[in-house]
DNA sequence: CTGAAAGCGCTTACAG
DNA sequence: CTGAAAGCGCTTACAG
């Protein structure tokens, strides 16, 4: 591999010009710079990121840390994943992608080793037991999903406890005074899933706002517990609606209501939790509040890269909320 | 931060005694490790991965990647990118997942600058850009998907050819004499998704074989043209069989079936392909062809770890074109 | 507008 | 068993 000082000796500069050349930071006479260009492509050189990020303290890359649970559903990841990763590449940085069970021993090992400039992290708990290794790294942090203790992070999410209250509220203007609430899997609460109980608390709270009764159940996240489960619900239903916040069981929800021919929402009114593409990906037929991966995951990536910038605002705290939307899709009496 | 020569000093060695007693590569004096251990623990040291990198020419970092395809299904990549996540670290390695549309570019900037060991594909295409760039890195390379030009690199792929032929094989001994075939959409051949046509063709020319007629649709990839179709093709239908090689088509199909009144396997046998943890997102009840990414991914690491440590072995070529197997679910007569 | 040199934080022959 | 020093390939004050 062709070094700088390669391109140097063969353009008949100092190595410093050459890199000046590259990075722009200094002005290059027209002739000399020609000569390090035409180096430049006849070596194809290119520089070594190592030397770099040794000499910058710069590595270039953001430090992405998912988790993947058992009882959660997958599919549902892949949808911040993908735009993190080309909002930061739009940015200029690469991602290191980490996906190793014991989260906060891998926040530390890369952030220490300086890896990366900064720490992402998805699928936060409420009690996320990376917090307190991202308390003391070196790199700002930012993360989607709420912690109890965000304390000089930048910290992303959809409102739940507002997107459970406009799903009632969807629901009580339309009549409806028994429903059914089907809810992330038990084990979500137990792990600090904080994005479920705000929304279940949220949605309880304001039926209760209204004299609605509501039927909760923890929903499953495997098959073939979730038909089983359906149906059992669907079996002694009353209630005239259904709110989902369960992923797997939302997408099971069609295969099971078309067997018992039950007709959303002639006979049953349904309301979901799902992101526009989850819907597409499962051809869901349900109003759902918008959970917007997508906006999201850029918002934290750009707060990232400002905070990178700037160690002026490494210190600050920024929780963002982002308000839910209902796209109606026309499942609702 | 503190570096090697913090904890030289603290522990009164010299730099070089304290990288040897971190890499074991000479033996230290008891007290002489344990005052280095004390320093090590006391200043909370890890050692500089850029510096190292520098040092060493290594990086312990795989490039991983992964090209979305709108026309493509894509929770379907996950099951190839958790494995391949999961077997890098157990061998010591990190990974830089690289989801950028030009992968060719992305290829050339990432290997050039000497960011990752070695290079790893997905979602190979048989005229794949990114094989021009991958030839003359310096770095080894594997992948997963067959390419019309896979000299020098580690290829794991399913047996495309022979999991067309046992499903014609599993149907023709059950006696069916009209087929049904949903293969990929059509872009997916010209892009040169050799997956697709290796599989049709082989299907195809076993079925002739027979006897057998099989009328043969490129299937739609996103709703509402997947039930449409589906639908249409159902309309038409005087074949007893189907089989579907197409995502997208056989995650939706449980739902038209059910809504058309379509008993599987009386009124239809079907046959796919797909892995174990996709039939179970999708609720899929149907026989099929187990693509087994999990076990293609973990190879293709293993491989790319072997080439990374011992460059003799660096220009051999393995193609492995693991054997399909069928998972029977029932769902044919 | 350009060069010579120090320094980033490691590893590893070379010496003793 | 241990140290002093060179070197990995860059960037950036410092000088002119």
């Amino acid at each position: 591999m062709a070094t700088i000082e390669d391109v140097a000796r063969r353009a008949g500069v100092a190595r410093s010009t050459v890199s000046y050349a590259l990075s722009g930071k200094r002005s290059i006479s027209r002739e000399t710079r020609e000569r390090i260009e035409a180096a430049i492509t006849e070596l194809g050189f290119t520089p070594n990121a190592g030397a770099r990020a040794l000499a910058t303290s710069q590595t270039m890359v953001i430090g992405l840390f998912v988790q993947f649970f058992e009882d959660e559903f997958s599919p549902a990841m892949l949808q911040y994943v993908l735009p993190i990763s080309d909002a930061a590449r739009e940015a200029g940085y690469d991602i290191l992608m980490v996906t190793e069970s014991d989260g906060a021993h891998a926040v530390q090992r890369i952030s220490s080793s300086g890896m990366v400039d900064g720490v992402m992290l998805l699928n936060v708990a409420y009690e996320d037991t990376r917090l307190p290794v991202m308390h003391k790294m070196r790199q700002p942090g930012a993360m989607v999903g709420l912690p109890r203790d965000p304390d000089g992070f930048d910290v992303f999410d959809l409102d739940f406890p507002e997107s459970g209250r406009i799903l009632v509220d969807h629901l009580a203007e339309r009549g409806h005074r028994e429903i059914i609430l089907i809810t992330p899997r038990g084990d979500v609460y137990e792990r600090g899933g904080a994005y479920a109980w705000r929304f279940r608390d949220a949605a309880l709270e304001r039926a209760a706002s209204y004299g609605i009764r509501v039927k909760s159940y923890f929903g499953e996240t495997t098959q073939p517990a979730i038909n089983q489960q359906l149906n059992e619900i669907l079996d002694a239903r009353q209630e005239t609606a259904m709110i989902v916040h369960n992923d797997a069981v939302i997408a099971a929800l069609p295969s099971v209501l078309y067997s018992r021919g039950i007709r959303v929402p002639d006979d049953l009114s349904v309301v979901g939790v799902f992101s526009e593409d989850f819907g597409r990906l499962f051809s869901l037929p349900y109003t759902a509040v918008e959970t917007s991966p997508n906006k999201l995951g850029r918002l934290a990536v750009q707060a990232l890269v400002q905070r990178m910038l700037s160690p002026e605002i490494a210190t600050a705290t920024r929780v963002e909320l982002v308000p839910p939307h209902i796209t109606d899709r026309g499942s609702t009496r």
